[in-house]
RNA sequence: GGGAGCAUAGCUCAGCUGGUUUAGAGCAUCUGCCUUACAAGCAGAGGGUCCGCGGUUCGAACCCGUGUGCUCCCA
């Protein structure tokens, strides 16, 4: 035997552990007859690293994967990684821009080939650290949501989508990214709430355009966004507010350019709000874009696409919004204009990737209808297709955005994506076909003669949204959409189950659900499992600014990848958020010592197996102890096979803790320990060694390095944990498990007698035991003995006295004292209890005395009650003796 | 403004169908131990107004109403 180290090493197993489970190709699947599982990973962009988040996802499947694959499965876990368009591109430009190189002067072709060699330096860097712990992902099926396959994919669907109609092109009110220069989604846009100021500004009121305002009459306007006065196209007032009737027909002037306007009477606006009078920029506010429909108006747009002011602006050309803000109010008030400024509370949309402050525009994009698209997915989720865990919570969102869906902005202004495969003329006329040659046939099919050149035909220069790739996933890895119905998909889909965050559920879950109900009928998954937020250990989010998210390498090489695994499992109730805390990680660091000295501890009997079965003691009774550790083992099985059906991941863990530390190294282990240098019994030795490989099975998807490691220094073996089939469980003998309680209950209460008494651990004692059941007390006697150092134990039907006594439910226990312990600690204990069993029992009584209850309450209830009452009696009688022979 | 969720020990959370010995775990705390696997350990202990108020019920941490506080989503 090699000596084995003092504590557990990680770094001596993982990668050796790795390395043998590639080599011998576990984690990889091929369809074969048995009934598969699948899991797709949430591909992680390509722009950097795994954070805690993905930590907490990534093991939760692998967990689900390993568990699935010992249950005989064929289990399939993809990995891949994704584009991530905006955020990808915008972290090349500032590479590139650090390389002294910009973006505008390198062509499309060139600027991807930048784009690539990033994505293969940080799509290997994610791919490793997914490696490093542990995850049993199948590597042979690494997909890239740009991957040639994958493009054809989601060009194919683009082209679908749009012969069914339900991809069109249009001019609306978007969301634009001044920073990254592109659309977005609604989804891309976050809210925050911040304290802005309003702006209350004067107008003259002219009765002409072309009159002076000689009148000297103005109406005040109250705004925010002063910078967006050139813009104005009306004054809005509501049509029932008197103080502002006499507008009609009249014109404001809008200061500093000195543009007259129409004063419009519209409902929407609220006279309660600011002045009751509203500018009206239909080209910057999705509100004011509606009411110049309504009326009619014309539309300015003041803004560049990079958020400074376009010429249309007239004045402070160039100047970024926000400088241009705040000299238009130094101007406005030199100039008299401005009346009055007030704080307050407002909400501003920002971009989810670039941080900028979104201006809504409007700009012709691609859009998608999404009511079609919504129902079927609202109805899997509804009817219980498709589960959701933990539901409640997530449900009724779900339903909502579902329910209240809109359009899907899906171009981009970017070229690291799908290029959108619309082809145009010089005319503006276009076709969508998906190669310059379909596109140019299509073309002259559909406008003969026009085209002239089949070169001024020009492909789209924008690329699709991320999320346009990423909905297929589940399908695409398989190949499902650019090869249907082949052998993969049809075995592989519908996948089993999605892990992911409760924050991509609108971007991702859903859209998947969409697409999988439009192109197979069919769910996508059959589970969707969400994950909480992983924050630091005072709930804050987890972010690079903050500097508290810490790196999962250095976690990895100071506990160990188990350790990690097990300190993130650990405290992460389902879909709750879970505040990361490294004390976790030592938790499972120290959990890792245990399981390597219960090792050492049993490697040591290995040296001294009994020849023939000749233990210093009767081996029934130590027997006692491989019965009842068989039958804790079937419970825990039970209850775990609840945990994981329900997701229960964190409880389960926690209940396999408590049963090797607890049940295995505290109690059976101790139990079945030979005396110092004595030899083991060869049944028990072999029986122990059953035990612990079962223990490490179970424990496996949790921790799956120590436990191999566990599983191969028990025994010289040639299979391998990983691939290890669960045996089915047996029910447990609830009898054995009772005794062990009472063995426990026994040992615990003798244990606290010793220590309140100032009795050493290396004084034997001399025992009592008064009980109506001695059989009991006969299996675990030889324990008892050892476990307590008891010297000599008897039985007896009185009372013995000058002893300690210990009331363990209706036994005493009687401890011969030589030395006349102090009993006021002892008697204040017992007046305590006393009290305790006496109070119990009255609010019983009072339960059996109520009419009322007994009509009422089921009969296995009120029986129950009986049996409280009876042994809340006994112990009394217990108490009550023991006081009155101190 | 609309919607959802949460509130249980110092901290993080279980508590499933209202009845499981007058509420459990882990961590933290306190006491005693270098007991021949493990001090990253062993043994033992203390710790609760189940957010407040009202109701339903024979019986409420659990169901209903209401108030307060926190979190998230949407506009």
């Amino acid at each position: 035997m090699t000596e084995l180290s003092k504590n557990y090493l990680p770094a001596e197993t993982e990668g050796k552990w790795y390395s043998h489970w590639l080599q011998k190709k576990y984690f990889s699947s091929v369809p074969d007859e048995r009934t598969p599982y699948t899991i797709v990973i949430p591909p992680p962009n390509v722009t950097g690293v795994l954070h805690m988040g993905h930590t907490l996802n990534e093991t939760v499947q692998d967990i689900l994967i390993r568990r699935a694959k010992m249950k005989g499965y064929n289990t399939c876990w993809v990995p891949g990684s994704d584009h991530a368009s905006i955020a990808t591109e915008s972290k090349v430009v500032q590479m590139l821009k650090e390389k002294g190189i910009d973006k505008s002067t390198l062509s499309r072709a060139e600027f991807l080939e930048y784009a690539f060699e990033w994505k293969d330096k940080y799509g290997g860097i994610i791919y490793d650290q997914i490696a490093k712990l542990g995850c049993s992902v199948d590597w042979d099926r690494v997909t890239f949501t740009m991957d040639d396959h994958y493009y054809k994919a989601v060009i194919k669907v683009f082209i679908d989508l749009y012969e069914k109609g339900l991809i069109y092109r249009g001019a609306r009110m978007i969301n634009w990214d001044p920073a990254a220069k592109t659309a977005l989604s609604d989804e891309e846009v976050e809210h925050k709430e911040i304290q802005g100021t309003l702006y209350y500004l004067s107008y003259k009121v002219v009765d002409q355009p072309g009159d002076g305002g000689s009148s000297g009459d103005t109406v005040i306007i109250a705004t925010q966004r002063p910078e967006t006065i050139m813009g104005d196209t009306a004054i809005c007032v509501n049509p029932n507010d008197e103080r502002y009737a006499h507008l009609k027909g009249k014109y404001a002037i809008v200061p500093l350019i000195d543009r007259p306007v129409p004063f419009i009477f519209d409902e929407y606006v609220d006279p309660s709000f600011g002045t009751g009078a509203l500018k009206v920029t239909p080209a910057h506010d999705i509100n004011d874009y509606n009411l110049g429909l309504r009326h009619g108006l014309e539309v300015i747009d003041t803004l560049n696409p990079d958020g400074t002011l376009s010429p249309a602006a007239r004045i402070f050309v160039g100047a970024d919004r926000f400088e241009a803000r705040k000299k238009i109010i130094v101007e406005l008030r030199e100039k008299g204009y401005l009346v009055k400024e007030e704080v307050y509370q407002t909400r501003v949309g920002y971009s989810q990737r670039s941080g900028a402050v979104v201006e809504p525009r409007i700009s012709t994009q691609w859009f998608l209808k999404m009511k079609e698209m919504a129902e079927p997915a609202l109805n899997a989720v509804v009817d219980g297709d498709i589960k959701i865990h933990p539901g409640e919570k997530f449900l009724a969102t779900y339903k909502y955005w579902l329910e209240n869906v809109k359009d899907w902005c899906i171009s981009r202004q970017l070229w690291w994506g799908q290029q959108i495969p619309a082809w145009y003329a010089p005319d503006g006329k276009f076709v969508v076909a998906a190669t310059h040659e379909e596109a140019v046939e299509k073309f002259n099919q559909v406008y003969p003669g026009v085209l002239t050149n089949k070169e001024l035909l020009k492909q789209d220069e924008d690329v699709l949204d991320t999320w346009f790739s990423s909905w297929l996933w589940p399908m695409e890895v398989f190949n499902g959409i650019s090869d249907p119905g082949n052998k993969d998909v049809s075995y592989y889909y519908p996948t089993s189950v999605l892990v992911t965050g409760q924050d991509i559920i609108f971007f991702w879950v859903a859209r998947m659900i969409m697409a999988g109900m439009h192109y197979n009928k069919t769910r996508p998954f059959a589970d969707v499992y969400f994950t909480g937020m992983v924050r630091d250990k005072l709930g804050r989010k987890m972010s690079k600014s903050l500097g508290n998210s810490p790196d999962l390498l250095a976690l990895i090489d100071k506990y160990g990848a188990d350790a990690v695994r097990f300190g993130i499992m650990i405290s992460s109730p389902a879909g709750n958020d879970l505040l990361f805390d490294e004390s976790s990680l030592e938790q499972g660091r120290n959990f890792n010592n245990k399981l390597w000295n219960a090792l050492k501890l049993v490697k040591m009997w290995e040296q001294r197996i009994g020849a023939a079965s000749t233990p210093r003691t009767n081996p029934g009774e130590e027997h006692f102890a491989v019965q009842w550790f068989a039958a804790r083992l079937e419970q825990v099985k039970v209850e775990l096979d609840g945990a994981y059906s329900q997701f229960r991941l964190s409880e389960g863990l926690k209940t396999i803790y408590s049963l090797i530390w607890d049940d295995f190294c505290s109690w059976y282990l101790e139990w079945v320990k030979p005396g110092f240098e004595q030899p083991i019994d060869q049944n028990i030795y072999h029986q122990t060694l059953i035990f612990f490989e079962e223990l490490m099975q179970l424990l496996h998807p949790f921790m799956p390095f120590i436990t191999e490691e566990i599983y191969h220094q028990l025994r010289k073996r040639e299979d391998d944990l990983c691939v290890k089939l669960s045996a089915a469980t047996k029910e447990a003998d609830q009898s054995i498990l009772d005794d062990g309680n009472q063995l426990k209950k026994v040992i615990t209460a003798l244990r606290d007698a010793r220590v309140k008494n100032g009795l050493k651990p290396k004084e034997p004692i001399k025992v009592h035991i008064q009980t109506a059941d001695a059989i009991i007390y006969q299996k675990i006697s030889s324990i008892l003995n050892r476990q307590l150092n008891i010297g000599s134990l008897a039985y007896t039907q009185e009372p013995i006295p000058v002893t300690l006594i210990v009331a363990v439910e209706g036994d005493r226990i009687f401890i011969e004292t030589e030395t006349k312990a102090d009993t006021s600690a002892v008697r204040t204990d017992l007046l305590k209890d006393l009290d305790h069993q006496q109070q119990f029992l009255q609010s019983v009584a009072k339960k059996l005395s109520n009419e009322r209850f007994m009509a009422n309450a089921k009969p296995e209830i009120v029986a129950l009650e009986r049996k409280k009452q009876a042994d809340a009696e006994a112990r009394i009688k217990a108490i009550e003796e023991s006081l009155a022979s101190l």
